[in-house]
DNA sequence: TTGAGCTACAGACCATAATTAGCATTGCCG
DNA sequence: CGGCAATGCTAATTATGGTCTGTAGCTCAA
C-alpha cells in the first residue's frame, strides 16, 4: 500500500493511543513487545506512527495492553 | 508473520464480520471494494479469512461500510 | 564521571499485505 | 437454452509489515 496522507494520519493516530495507554500501565516499550511477543524495535516504530500494524498484531499488543482491541482503534478514522 | 491458529482465527473474524455487515447494507463484494479503493478479489480474500488487513484497510472498509473502525474489531479477540 | 534503563534511529533481511489479470462456478432471469 | 451478475480461486508482482543487530542520545542514581 502506498504512503498516502491518510495512511501516515491513521497510523499515527493508532501509536499515539498504543504510547498513551502503554504510559498508563507504566510499561516500556521492550516490556510491552515481549508481552505481545513483537520485537522491542516494533513498538517503538509503532508509535511513532512508522509502522501500518495488522489485525494480529493489533490484537498482541491490546492484549499485552489488558485492553480491549477497540480501544486502540477507537477515534483513529475521523478527521 | 508467520500463520499460527491464532492468526487465522482473528483474521476469520474479521472477515466473517466485514461479510455480515456488508451483506447488511446490501453491497455486492465489488460495490464495497469500488468505495473502499481497494480491490474487487481482496474484499474476498479477506472475507474468506485468508487476508491480514492493516489498519489503514481497516478504516478504508469500515468507511465504505458506514461504520467505526471499532465495529469491524468488535469481538474479535476473545476465545 | 560512570553505568544502567529507556528510547530513537538506521540498515538489512524475510514473510506477507495488497494489486492485478484471468478463469471457473453458481444462480437467476430472459 | 444463453447470458449476466456475483463470488471463488490461482498465480505473479510490488510494497511493506515485522525481525534483528547495532549505534547513539537522554535521564537519573551511585
Amino acid at each position: 500500500m502506498k504512503t498516502t496522507p491518510e495512511t501516515v494520519k491513521y497510523v499515527r493516530r493508532f501509536g499515539q493511543r498504543v504510547r498513551l495507554i502503554r504510559q498508563q500501565n507504566e510499561l516500556s516499550q521492550e516490556e510491552l513487545a515481549d508481552r505481545a511477543g513483537v520485537h522491542r524495535t516494533y513498538i517503538g516504530m509503532v508509535e511513532r506512527g512508522e509502522k501500518n500494524a495488522t489485525i494480529v498484531t493489533i490484537v498482541k499488543i491490546s492484549g499485552a495492553l489488558g485492553v480491549p482491541a477497540t480501544e486502540l482503534v477507537r477515534e483513529i478514522e475521523d478527521a
